[in-house]
DNA sequence: GTCTATAAATTGATAGAC
DNA sequence: GTCTATCAATTTATAGAC
């Protein structure tokens, strides 16, 4: 694509992309405090210090800035677990890393555990990318644990897809335990603890 | 406490009470589907086909709603259940059957699911109840699975306290899959599955 | 016990000035 | 790019008739 460049300086599109990044950091705080539904622009913008007519020249719509944030969570997610999924013992330790990056980031958890419950529902407007990302997620450890198994490292009789279910199905758990008594739980030592009966190795 | 019955007849109580537990039930699916702050008591009194201010002469605000629902659905569960928690492996089985019966009510599943998330913003009216609720739960299926230690039916090296942390977590996280995918998941086989390694005994 | 009417506040989105 | 003003819809809760 060709782009004419006219009078519009550089300065300007850095600005807009930084105000859009407020606008977006900001929007993840309230959706993350009071959900997507009953989380209001209007208290978006008054956290970045703009008026709610302002907010929307960067996002048009409520539902256009609730998927700007949920792509840039996964972008997030990818660079903070720094690891392809489904590349065996290397896929589980990059979600691992993950868990214990997260426990610097309660906003970010936070902002997980109310979007995926919301989104539950088949009318919410991040259903589908839920749905989505979990067949992904699960698919993908599914095939980690079975490159595992070849190599020997897990336990006879564990089944990788189940496996797969199951470490997903911890890590969301103990992210809502967390949140509500954060002193109660280390995240990433009761994932790995919850593992280690399965593997022949150590994580 | 001495009542002086004046006229009113049993009927009509029978009838308050009938009226109360379905604005109950028209609430836990409202709040299941829309979550509490989003979801709405004009919506709960249309779906028992009555106006929104006449709900209000049975739960005086939206929190007295909540608060009988959470009590209506904790008594469920103790039935459900049907065991006092912190009974050894007793304490397991009755987890599971209330798994198992979730199974069968998707709209209680998807409303503990919501309101948990919900739940973990401090200001939220339910904060506290659930707070408590994992608090009592965990501390429970920790005496359980001591009670199961000292018998020899767990597996050397489980910390029970950890152990109770795990299932807790794997039924919420499996409610979470179950509900974006209900064909993808059997709740009460993953949790029995993921028990096992842990176990020296059979469930 | 249930209704209509209404108050008072809040919401997402649009129009148009600057 | 940001604002003010405004619209139309929705919310919880109250007042008072029946």
């Amino acid at each position: 694509m060709t782009v004419t460049q006219t009078g519009r300086s550089r300065g300007s599109y850095a600005k807009t992309a930084a105000r859009r990044r407020e606008i977006l950091e900001a929007g993840m705080d309230v959706f993350a405090e009071q959900g997507f539904r009953s989380g209001s622009l209007r208290e978006v913008a008054e956290r970045v210090g703009m008026s709610q007519a302002g907010l929307l020249h960067h996002f048009s719509t409520k539902n256009d800035l609730l998927a700007a944030i949920l792509d840039f969570r996964d972008d997030r997610d990818r660079e903070e677990s720094g690891i392809e999924i489904g590349s065996g013992i290397e896929g589980i330790r990059g979600l691992l890393r993950l868990v214990e990056h997260n426990m610097r980031v309660p906003g970010l958890v936070e902002l997980h555990c109310v979007l995926s419950a919301e989104a539950t529902s088949p009318d919410h407007p991040a259903h589908e990318h839920f749905v989505r990302r979990y067949s992904w997620l699960i698919d993908g450890m599914t095939v980690s644990f079975e490159v595992m198994a070849r190599e020997g490292q897990l336990v006879a009789g564990v089944e990788p897809a189940s496996a797969a279910r199951m470490l997903i199905a911890m890590m969301d758990g103990l992210q809502l335990q967390w949140l509500l008594d954060r002193d109660s739980v280390d995240m990433a030592e009761e994932t790995r603890r919850s593992l280690r009966p399965l593997l022949t190795v150590e994580l």
